[in-house]
DNA sequence: TCTGATGCGTC
DNA sequence: GTCGGAC
DNA sequence: GTCCGACGACGCATCAGA
């Protein structure tokens, strides 16, 4: 059996029978015994959906592979128990985690991110091309110089391994045929082999304190690249230790695949039990008749009457398995426990066993970038749904008021402000708010899940005692909850009375701030009226300890010696529920979910330790383009928006429609319309944004596709005084390929041999320019920087520091300048300065 | 014990 | 976090 | 609109080597 072989019926669609052409001598005829696929399978498959650019074509690839993945479950899980997997089943085998689901770890590896599975690799380019060249016996240099040319280290591997006939365990030549293979008895690599060494190196991160980690590390994969047999197999296996595969497919598609396969495994099967001429047949298509261009897909039955029905009836489920699968992994972040209910119990097992849960974070919900208010406002009144008067009528108690002012703004009776003002004269039922804006706080995103459990060794009857459990999940949904001991103390001592509140998820936003309490006469402690919170920029927050060591020393320190000063001060900024008291709200509408929130968790508000996100509400009227019959939104929008950066000390508004569920994409409404967020922050609005005029004084090498150009430009700022020019940051985002194009040739012809006398920075880039031109860049911060040296000397106090630009990006070429009309190093400090006043930073 | 290199996660 | 490219 | 992959500044954690 060849793999260029036209049709393979799902019988014979067995990826150890297709490995056998491969291995001319196998070690064991056993193959098709075998519990794991053959790793070569995996990197072919891949290889194909690296080499085209066609989405459809990528997923049908791997909806194949994956298929493959399938029956090999099946198969482990027939040997264990043959009976027809149910609910109950599902649910149990989860709990006691008794099956491990494989198909989950290979979707991890497809994807290329070990981390969905729990594994960390702490493994990065040094130790990989160290471990790559002792496997290869190639040298360092021979490597660079590959990576160069080929942008990529699993590339250059593959084609140092191609060239050299290294794979021989001898040492010597060995035959090599046109694929590569070695005619030559052999172990089989499999997924499984892989899987161990990953599994392997993970563990090695959790023996703490043990040397020669490092060593171990290269040594695991030392094991898997010598025993490698065909060049994809390096390549993949290269970037899977990587973690950065390029197929130009991550999760998200492969999470697509894997429910199309689900679908189509569950045809095969049915189709077979039922008739065995008539099975549904998946085939591997090979058009060219060439072995580059083969692919795999079903092929409908043959003289079937039906057959087109059939087709779209398979094609139907496959869409509603994707969009199942999609949004109960979105509320149950746990691949595994998904893909395990998926695989045993169908989309009921799906269903049933994976809900929004305590302890499993949701996906949470990001905002696209705006522009300018007028674009939000445009971009909310036009998607207002037609049904929408229905939904508004039933709704919200809220009442119409004034904003109040910045003290009052947090009380639960301010919360309902409407746009609505004395000039309208419009019907009353148009004033109901549509639209929310919250402050976008300048911290890091947290998810925080809170349950009561009854206490498990609790001997008293009538004591009752409970435990209560909190979790912080990050952004990507790592459990930071060590890095906060502090707030989950503070909030179980402010839960404790609060006994009707059962279990709740909260969206919030952490920050550090500086907490204020003006003297009062009574000599009483902080209270609403007279404590102020002062936000801090993000910088302060990052500087905090991270591991659980560090933070019991920490817990430590400040029992001792610890000077309060430098304790970070943290303050919750609550924005969102998405579960509460065993139910979870992601179906409800954000005005229901606010209220919620407000109602539930009032009672531990706390001003500086856990406050609701400031927000007004903003009346929206429905139009097509026509910006006058919202110009009062505009307006209340553009203060709110001025507000938040100055003295709410806030990186800038955050947007949302009041009747937006928790969920980034229904089928009918995708995320850009009226039910997704946006955010809007000064450093978007050309119109308020500062721009900064660089000189580019050096660059690095591109990787991947940027891998002929330079990339990133090393940019610089002028300083008059000293006529040094002092690097700002590196950038490498808003340039289009055009103008790489044209700056790499220009460059090219600028280069310079060494870093010149009057270029002042800590960087060390590849290549030095001459500096000759004057780009516009933009960013979002100016902060303190180590290595880059913009205004250096003029700042008070530290010489020895300069200050960098947060998210930089370029905007456009200002020809019309010289490198000494560029933003000096004093213009920079002046920013600086500018924004510290903005953001209270003490120093 | 300290330092620089490296990895990783936050934005 | 930012952005541009390809679909 | 969606998905992907180019990469930004920083700071902490960890480890090898001095």
């Amino acid at each position: 059996m060849d793999i260029t072989s036209n049709y393979f019926t799902s019988k014979q669609f067995n990826a150890s029978k297709l490995s056998q052409s491969y291995y001319y001598h196998h070690t064991t005829s056993q193959t098709t015994s075998s519990s794991s696929p053959p790793f070569l399978h995996f990197a072919i498959a891949l290889s194909q959906v690296t080499s085209t650019t066609k989405r459809l074509l990528k997923e049908q690839i791997l909806t194949n592979i994956l298929l493959v993945y399938l029956y090999y479950d099946r198969r482990k899980r027939n040997q264990d128990c043959c009976s027809c997997p149910t609910t109950t089943t599902v649910i149990t085998s989860l709990e006691k985690n008794s099956m491990s689901s494989t198909t989950t770890l290979h979707a991890t590896l497809l994807a290329g991110n070990v981390a969905t599975h729990g594994y960390t690799l702490n493994i990065g380019f040094a130790s990989i091309s160290s471990s790559l060249c002792t496997s290869l016996q190639c040298s360092k240099t021979l490597l660079r110089q590959k990576i160069q040319k080929k942008g990529e280290m699993g590339d250059a591997a593959a084609s140092i391994w191609s060239g050299s006939g290294v794979g021989s365990s001898g040492g010597t030549q060995s035959r090599i045929d046109g694929w590569g293979i070695q005619k030559k008895k052999r172990k089989c690599l499999e997924m499984r082999d892989m899987i161990d060494v990953i599994s392997c190196i993970n563990d090695m991160n959790q023996s703490n304190g043990d040397k020669g980690v490092e060593k171990r590390k290269k040594d695991a994969m030392s094991k898997i690249f010598s025993v490698v047999h065909h060049p994809d197999e390096l390549r993949f296996a290269v970037k899977i230790f990587c973690n950065n595969m390029r197929t130009g497919a991550t999760l998200v598609t492969v999470m697509r695949c894997l429910a199309a396969a689900h679908v189509l495994h569950k045809y095969n099967r049915i189709n077979a039990d039922m008739e065995e001429e008539e099975e549904e047949e998946v085939v591997i298509i090979n058009e060219n008749n060439n072995n580059n261009t083969y692919y795999f897909k079903v092929r409908p039955k043959k003289s079937n009457q039906n057959n087109r029905d059939c087709k779209s009836k398979i094609k139907q489920d496959i869409i509603h398995a994707q969009e199942t699968f999609r949004s109960v992994y979105a509320r149950h972040n746990d691949l595994k426990s998904c893909v395990v209910a998926l695989v045993l119990g169908g989309m009921e097992g799906l269903l049933s066993a994976c809900d929004v849960k305590v302890g499993v974070p949701v996906q949470p919900l990001l905002a696209a970038p705006s522009r300018s208010v007028e674009e939000v406002v445009l971009h909310y009144a036009e998607n207002i749904p037609s049904s929408f008067a229905a939904v508004t009528s039933s709704s919200s108690s809220c009442g119409k008021g004034d904003d109040k002012g910045d003290n009052e703004e947090n009380t639960v009776e301010n919360r309902c402000i409407t746009a609505t003002n004395n000039t309208s004269e419009n019907d009353a039922s148009d004033d109901i708010p549509l639209l929310t804006a919250e402050y976008k706080y300048d911290g890091q995103r947290a998810q925080i899940h809170y349950q009561r459990i009854p206490s498990a060794d609790d001997g008293g009857d009538d004591a009752q005692k409970e435990d209560m459990n909190i979790l912080f999940f990050s952004r990507n949904l790592d459990n930071v909850t060590v890095k906060f001991t502090a707030l989950v103390e503070w909030m179980k001592s402010r839960l404790q009375k609060l006994e009707m509140i059962r279990s709740f998820i909260l969206d919030a936003e952490i920050v550090a701030v500086k907490r204020c309490c003006h003297q009062t006469n009574n000599g009483q402690g902080c209270s609403s009226s007279n404590a102020e919170t002062i936000l801090l920029p993000f910088q302060v927050l990052s500087t905090m300890k991270r591991s659980a060591v560090a933070a019991a020393d920490e817990l430590d320190m400040k029992r001792s010696s610890r000077n309060d000063d430098d304790d970070i001060e943290l303050c919750i900024f609550a924005f969102d529920i998405i579960y509460l008291d065993g139910k979870a709200l992601v179906e409800h509408v954000l005005i229901d979910r606010r209220k919620l929130l407000y109602q539930a968790l009032s009672p531990i508000v706390q001003p500086g330790y856990f406050e609701f996100a400031n927000s007004i509400d903003i009346v929206l009227n429905p139009t097509t383009d026509d910006l006058n019959s919202n110009s009062e939104a505009i307006l209340m929008l553009e203060s709110y928006l001025t507000k938040s950066i100055g003295p709410g000390r806030c990186e800038g508004v955050m947007l949302k429609s009041l009747y937006s569920k928790y969920k980034s994409s229904d089928t009918r409404e995708k995320s850009g319309g009226f039910g997704g967020w946006r955010k809007l922050k000064k450093d978007y609005v050309d119109t308020i944004a500062d721009s900064i005029d660089v000189v580019p004084i050096g660059a690095w090498r591109g990787n991947g596709r940027k891998n002929k150009w330079f990339s990133p430009f090393l940019l610089a700022v002028y300083d008059p005084d000293s006529g040094d020019f002092q690097s700002l940051c590196r950038c490498m985002s808003g340039f289009s390929d055009d103008f790489y194009k044209e700056k790499s040739i220009f460059y090219s012809n600028r280069l310079i041999e060494t870093k010149s006398s009057v270029v002042s920075t800590n960087e060390n880039p590849t290549f030095w320019f001459d500096p000759c031109e004057v780009w516009e860049i933009r960013g979002a911060d100016l902060t303190i920087s180590p290595v880059h040296h913009a205004g250096r000397g003029q700042m008070m106090g530290s010489a020895g520091e300069g200050i960098s630009l947060r998210f930089p990006r370029f905007v456009r070429l200002r020809d019309d300048k010289a490198p000494e009309d560029a933003t000096t190093g004093r213009q920079i400090i002046e920013l600086f300065h500018s924004q510290s006043q903005r953001q209270n930073v003490m120093k």
